[in-house]
DNA sequence: CATGGGATTGACT
DNA sequence: GTCAATCCCATGC
């Protein structure tokens, strides 16, 4: 996927990167859900302005963003929308598809429903570390594929996005609504009928 | 230089 | 349902 991809508004960047492979080595896994994130909106990291933590997401589109949450975990984005601006996509859970070995053997689990639902768990199955941070997600190591060709755009379900104290409200949780490897279950009536990418 | 919060997870009551 | 683990980094003294 091309740099331009990722150089649009993020939520349109968002809603077109469910259904693409997240690949690091031989392990992959397909995108079925993901939130966005921009410097407008006091949730995302970028509200704060240009700092060395930050520098990534204001740096140019279609990089990855990886950070460390709660000293624990390591969490992928996919920086977008035009250089000076701060905005991205965080990755937050995949549908496993390829190395499922090499995922089982780095979680120490067996379920594949379990390896990768969730942004914690998805960079500890594909061996994602911070040193990953602002490498190229159009040609690096670690890459985004596109969906592969001939399948049909998954149906999205939108809400507000998850773990969040601040600018809870905004729907800017976009999940594949017909997979079962999304990090939370949707809550019920708030479904919306997909659109194709 | 010290402090506090956080886009989570897994274990436990 | 509750709660601790753990560390980067922004902020404030």
């Amino acid at each position: 996927m091309t740099e331009a991809f990722y150089a649009r508004a993020v939520h349109e960047v968002a809603r077109d990167l469910v259904g693409c492979v997240v690949r690091n080595g031989r392990a992959a896994g397909r995108i079925v859900e993901v939130e966005s994130y921009h410097q407008t909106e006091p949730a995302c990291h970028a509200f704060v302005g240009l700092t060395t933590r930050t520098s990534t997401l204001f740096g140019p589109p279609g990089r990855a963003y990886v950070y460390r949450s709660y000293g624990i975990h390591a969490l992928l984005n996919a920086v977008a929308e035009a250089e000076g601006v701060g905005a991205a996509v965080l990755i937050r859970a995949l549908e496993p598809v390829e190395g499922l070995d090499e995922m089982r053997a780095r979680r120490g689990l067996e379920r594949a429903e379990d390896l990768c639902s969730g942004p914690g768990k998805l960079t500890q199955a594909l061996g994602i570390g911070l040193e990953l941070n602002a490498s190229s997600l159009v040609d690096g190591a670690m890459r985004i594929e596109p969906r592969p060709t001939g399948t049909a755009p998954p149906r999205l379900a939108v809400g507000p996005r998850i773990g969040i104290t601040k600018a809870a409200d905004l729907p800017w949780r976009f999940c594949d609504a017909d997979s079962r490897c999304v990090s939370r279950p949707w809550p019920g009536p708030m479904r919306a009928r997909g659109r194709a990418a």
